[in-house]
DNA sequence: CGACGTAGGCGTACAACGTACATCTACGGT
DNA sequence: ACCGTAGATGTACGTTGTACGCCTACGTCG
């Protein structure tokens, strides 16, 4: 009955990935999300309880606009576009990279997301334990994945710093190190993405 | 030449893997670790720069004592036993998961264990680039792995709160989760990495 | 054996953070 | 036109990392 509210969630959701895109995740807080809404620090705290849920929501719109459908082709291509399109979507802001892997199971948009992966595996026949050991291994990949990407780019210091190690303790981490300089993300992405997807359609009785 | 030091390293390591086991990561404080050692705050950056260089002391501590040798077996039971005493190591800490990833190339000792992953790739017939990937690739599920049970462990509440998800927004997750609750940490790694071993096993030609 | 200089140990202080609390205020409904 | 509700905010507190400067214990050298 009282006031109106004047600001929503997306909105919030909005102004705080400014904030992280332009200044990183270090940057983002309370008083500095608020300051960018253009409002006093504790106005926010009438949208959100606290710096987790604003978290949450930051996550949430990056994944908002996922989309989950998926072409008429064998699960294999199909569960291939949906992990490259939440890789895209995470690696269109880098500094989410650690907000996603905290809040994933807040985020609503990451749970339509995951009931899509589930969908697709189960048209694939993955039912039982089998298809809750796929959807984890393949979770565990993705984030694991953005992770190296986020924490230790190939192309970045990091991998530079290692190529210059002695040669003599790291005979083999140096070469390697000089090599990875030279693939791009979304190669190492697709590369590991195909290794995880042959051992899938490996025949179980295999192992 | 003048007083010596009352602290080293490897104590001050062990003094904050106590408090991350008792305690967890959020406390994990510069001064509870001081008043852990028993001195004055301030003291601790006589021996550490700051708190990244305490936390890198941590990881490397939890990761001193891999043993890095290997059975005479194939390439591939040798990854396997590799990744699970990695993984062992970690798991024995679970508050020192985030630690690990943020820090894994900080930590000599993690640099160590990727030397001995990348010596068994290469004896396997690993090189160049597809080493590169199949380095990454392990990593990135190893990760992501330790990442899963420690955000949201199969037999946890997240997992628990998921099988309770509305029917008809979520039919396959909510039952999906059910079915989760009942895979122990240990066998959910194991079978992950046979898929991922199965994938690095294909030959490329398949991809 | 005593003085000295170096580096260890520590007390104080500050900026930045998340957020509890109380107050002020603008608006929709009567 | 008023009134009650809930939005907006200012102030303040506890906690964090850490810069700075002082005091002091000790190995070394005369």
């Amino acid at each position: 009955m009282p006031r109106p509210r004047s600001l929503t969630r997306p909105g919030i959701a909005t102004a705080a990935l400014a904030v992280l895109d332009r200044d990183g995740l270090a940057a983002l807080t309370m008083r500095v999300v608020a300051k960018e809404l253009g409002m006093a620090t504790m106005s926010l705290y009438r949208y959100v309880a606290d710096r987790d849920e604003l978290e949450v929501l930051v996550v949430d719109h990056v994944l908002a606009d996922l989309d989950l459908s998926v072409p008429p082709d064998p699960w294999r291509t199909r569960i291939t576009v949906l992990l490259e399109r939440m890789h895209a979507a995470v690696h269109a802001h880098r500094e989410v990279v650690p907000l996603v892997v905290r809040h994933r199971h807040a985020a609503p948009a990451s749970l339509r997301w995951i009931e899509a992966m589930l969908a697709v595996l189960t048209e694939a026949g993955f039912t039982g334990r089998r298809r809750v050991v796929a959807q984890r291994t393949l979770v565990a990949f993705l984030l694991g994945a953005l992770q190296n990407e986020y924490y230790g780019p190939l192309s970045g210091a990091g991998t530079a710093a290692m190529a210059e190690l002695s040669i003599s303790d790291f005979p083999v981490l140096a070469e390697t190190a000089a090599q990875a300089r030279g693939v791009p993300p979304a190669e190492e992405f697709r590369a590991g993405l195909d290794i995880v997807l042959d051992g899938l359609s490996a025949a179980p009785s295999a192992r």
